[in-house]
RNA sequence: GGUCCGUUCGUCUAGGGGUUAGGACAUCAGAUUUUCAUUCUGGUAACACGGGUUCGAUUCCCGUACGGACUACCA
């Protein structure tokens, strides 16, 4: 396949959600597998949506999870900027050129104007209430309003928008690369607004002008965007350059969990996991809305676990490194129904990562948490580390369920005491504690076979006292591999942490 | 309401005119384990419905149902 030019084109209007994450991957991986072009572009054209901060986390999301962008804000390129908002000026003359073609004309109608048609329009019982080729007519726009008074308005600075003049009757088709052929007729298209009052352009005027002049190949975006699509056609075809349209790829929708509608930002945290890559702290609400990072999740095994939503291989492969994931991945595979949000998955997934990275790589996560009064070696987090993989699944747990390794023991869990705290292991711990002082160095062989020792000349199995020696150690009923963490914790601490245990605990 | 899009285990999905409809997550059971977890083995579980086409449809076509998206001077 020849390198392709693709976009990735969100709002800053809040947090990126997880759905844009995956459409930014899908373009991201057809860029690389192509040795294409992945560009970034802020589609800031509604001002009274602007939400600060958005746009700087948009950027640091697609960077913590590892999609690089060639051309944007940051880098730069040959078609900047890269800021709707900063190319303002540059959309007024191809609305200009729609109108001076007939394509496009003013319309000066104001919003209790707009809302008196479509009353008057559902009273009458009319099935559609859109500004259209029967609508138009009845307007105040330069169709209907003679020359002289247009030129006039718009002298006087009259608010207008410029709005497209849709073809009354044609049949509008466009080759989808996940759906196919996909056709609409245009009386059902409005004549959409183009260039707004403020003039901004709107999403449809300025998505494709720039489209055009970013010579992006492929639009890869949301199913969302299915229905304006043959509008966009229709634009291309206007302005000239429908041979050099981008080819569609509409993906399928990112639903609810329930399968009740799409994934919205609403359902941040309501659902009891996050939809965003990173926290947000919305600046109008101040309410915080806990990011994927922040909960634990590996960026990479989100990734995979957002790969596989809508889209598959086609063997049974699961884990993919982002490499593997470029090589993988093609359009052809992906799906055309939407794909409910199982955090199951992402879990599992995660948990595949943590186990699969090398101990000193983890030992980050670990220390990150630790309290700033605890101090910790890299060498001793990357052991605990090690002892903690197996049953972690989220990057916080190396620290929850790692605590025991930092702070001794005060309290103890009461089944274990009940069911296993009795005379024998009473006996054989006190006499483990006072053959562990002897040892410099401990190993978990040592501590094992020290242990065994100690149970067998007492005449009791380890089995029995296994437990207690856990309880008096970590004050948990359950736990990493006890030698190995006493190794860890090493001799002096697990015999002072047994000797309190002795002290401490008394069995009724 | 209208337009468009969709529909294989609970979930993500593979498959495709003749298959014991495959995998993964979740779930259940068993095994291993010093606990819990991991791991291993096994089980439950799906082609929305109705018509065609065909020797044969889950697969192709048409309807219906259901779901979703869109229907703003939002993207």
């Amino acid at each position: 396949m020849r390198p392709v030019r693709v976009r990735f084109a969100p709002s800053p209007t809040g947090a990126l959600h997880i759905g844009g994450v995956r459409t930014a991957l899908y373009n991201y991986l057809l860029a690389r597998k192509t040795n294409g072009t992945m560009i970034l572009r802020i589609e800031d054209t509604d001002q009274t949506r602007f939400v600060p901060g958005a746009e700087e986390y948009i950027l640091q999301s697609l960077a913590w999870v590892g999609i690089k962008i060639d051309e944007g804000l940051k880098e730069g390129g040959p078609h900047a900027p890269y800021r709707q908002s900063e190319r303002k000026a540059l959309y007024k003359q191809y609305a200009q050129k729609l109108i001076a073609e007939g394509n496009a004309y003013y319309a000066f109608d104001t919003e209790e104007e707009l809302e008196a048609m479509r009353t008057r329009l559902k009273a009458t019982g009319s099935v559609s209430q859109q500004y259209s080729a029967t609508t138009r007519m009845m307007m105040n726009n330069s169709l209907t309003l003679p020359e002289a008074e247009v030129k006039q308005k718009l002298e006087k600075g009259i608010p207008y928008v410029i709005r497209l003049k849709v073809p009354d009757a044609e049949e509008i088709q466009l080759q989808d690369l996940i759906r196919g052929e996909v056709k609409v007729h245009s009386s059902q298209i409005d004549d959409k607004v183009l260039m707004k009052s403020d003039g901004m352009p709107t999403y449809h005027l300025a998505n494709v002008v720039d489209d055009y002049l970013m010579k992006i190949t492929h639009v890869i975006r949301g199913e969302e965007w299915l229905p304006s699509a043959p509008l966009h056609v229709l634009l291309y075809r206007f302005l000239g350059w429908e041979t050099q349209m981008p080819q569609f790829a509409h993906l399928p929708l990112l639903l609810k969990p329930d399968g009740n509608g799409k994934l919205s930002k609403r359902d941040a945290d309501q659902m009891g996991f996050p939809i965003f890559p990173l926290n947000w702290k919305d600046p109008k609400s101040g309410e915080l809305a806990k990011g994927f990072r922040e909960s634990g999740y590996l960026p990479d095994a989100l990734l995979n676990f957002l790969a596989f939503l809508g889209w598959n291989p086609g063997t049974e492969q699961e884990l993919f490194s982002m490499k593997e994931l470029i090589q993988a991945f093609t359009i052809e595979r992906i799906g055309k129904a939407g794909a409910r949000f199982d955090i199951h998955k992402a879990q599992w997934f995660n948990q595949q990562y943590l186990k699969a990275k090398p101990n000193e790589d983890l030992a980050a996560y670990l220390l990150n948490a630790l309290p700033k009064e605890i101090s910790c070696s890299k060498e001793k987090a990357a052991k605990i580390c090690g002892v903690l993989k197996e049953r972690v699944t989220f990057t916080q747990d190396f620290w929850q369920q790692g605590k025991f390794f930092f702070e001794a023991p005060t309290s103890y869990d009461d089944q274990v005491i009940t069911k296993k705290w009795n005379d024998e292991a009473v006996k054989v711990l006190t006499a483990y504690a006072r053959a562990l002082s002897g040892i410099k160095d401990l190993t978990a062989e040592l501590a094992k076979s020290t242990l065994e020792n100690v149970a067998s000349n007492l005449g009791i199995g380890t089995g029995k006292i296994l437990q207690a020696l856990r309880v008096s150690v970590t004050g948990g009923a359950s736990g990493p591999d006890l030698m190995r963490s006493m190794e860890i914790l090493g001799c002096t601490e697990v015999v002072s942490r047994i000797e309190y245990a002795l002290k401490t605990i008394k069995k009724v």
